[in-house]
DNA sequence: CTCCTAACCTAGTGAGGATTAGGCAAGCTA
DNA sequence: TAGCTTGCCTAATCCTCACTAGGTTAGGAG
């Protein structure tokens, strides 16, 4: 097999297996497998295991970034463009199940992988400010008046969209719309008017 | 030293080590030099690392239940009750750091402790239905009328508040009742009213 | 036919870290 | 004072990987 097309091979294999394992469980031996080859062809294509996640992570944030970068601005109303971001976020997560999870989802306890997620997800906070802040002028912003309210928005709104693609990822029959619209109800309506019987669209 | 004592001192010193760097990074060794010992002592606590991980994790978690316990249930309004409950458990959180993140925040990759979080997960989205299940009798229940959705607007909870608690042990000088208000702010009110300049109590 | 290179392989090496073997010293107890 | 128990230690052992050394084979070029 030529060189590029066994190199794409392996991209695939290890993007599982990162997935599937995380960063510290993952071995070479298990991704050399998968790829219908012995460990030491893997150091043929990568530098170490360190690189080959390095290089795995950053195409698959490019990725990401795409997806977002086409959905996080506009001139519709804010629910609206809120809508549109997150219905396009579960979109991406149900089509690349491996490189989502392995992205957003390895908790390897590896330090270096670690610092890399805590910087992957101030890089999401940030990416995810421009939703909120213009809810209403400078003044109204989303959770109170200054920066640090802001953030605390914006870090809920992360991590309850991060949490709920993991729980969904365990109940794959639930069909997408379903779950945009759970995120819609209870943050965007809030669960009060939620209870009420209010719902998003409905 | 007598053997109660030193026990005590190696639980709390392996509660630190487990929380600053996940299960499997922990090592005993480190475990023991801030507990003043050599390894091997440790085996004569604990039949092994998986042992003391476990019983530590039984250890907090029993006394994280009995603070939710308390709070989860009561007469008040639902809104007062989530309040109650959401500022119960961030004061746990401020309290109990190390504690708290050894049981939510350990992300190790071992598949031991990854099944146990999972568990620990389950475990708290039930916790968590009987403040969501009652918000508007039987039909309205929040974010849809049937068990999915409710399932998912306990997950949306849990997620956010453990993203949220995440996020301020790196922002420690924020008082509590504003991380509480943010909660509130977004999930209970939601982001549309919130941006509109409503305040959760303001 | 000979040489070269690409794509692989088998068989180590070495480090990190849990766990165990075996012993030593200090204080009770008789 | 002898003997036992408690609390602790040093020095292995052993296992799991990431990574490396040093070949082997197939097929194309000259």
């Amino acid at each position: 097999m030529p060189a590029a097309a066994r190199r794409e091979v392996i991209e695939e294999a290890a993007t599982e297996v990162f997935a599937a394992r995380g960063y510290a469980r993952a071995s070479m031996e298990e991704i050399a497998r998968r790829s219908d080859v012995s460990a030491p062809v893997l150091y043929d294509h990568f530098a170490s295991k360190r690189d080959l996640h390095g290089r795995l992570i950053e195409r698959h944030l490019a990725e990401m970034r795409a997806v977002w970068g086409e959905h996080l601005t506009g001139a519709e109303p804010p629910g609206e463009r809120i809508h549109r971001a997150v219905d396009a976020w579960f979109a991406y997560v149900e089509s690349h199940p491996f490189a989502w999870r392995m992205v957003f989802a390895d908790t390897s306890g590896d330090p270096d992988v670690r610092a890399l997620h805590d910087e992957i997800q101030g890089q999401s906070r940030r990416a995810l400010i421009p939703l909120l802040e213009h809810l209403e002028g400078a003044t109204g912003v989303a959770g109170g008046q200054d920066e640090e309210s802001l953030e605390m928005a914006v870090e809920l709104l992360r991590s309850a969209i991060a949490g709920l693609a993991l729980w969904w990822h365990d109940h794959r029959d639930i069909p997408r719309e379903r779950v945009v619209a759970a995120v819609m109800n209870a943050l965007w309506l809030g669960l009060e008017r939620t209870g009420r019987g209010e719902r998003w669209r409905d």
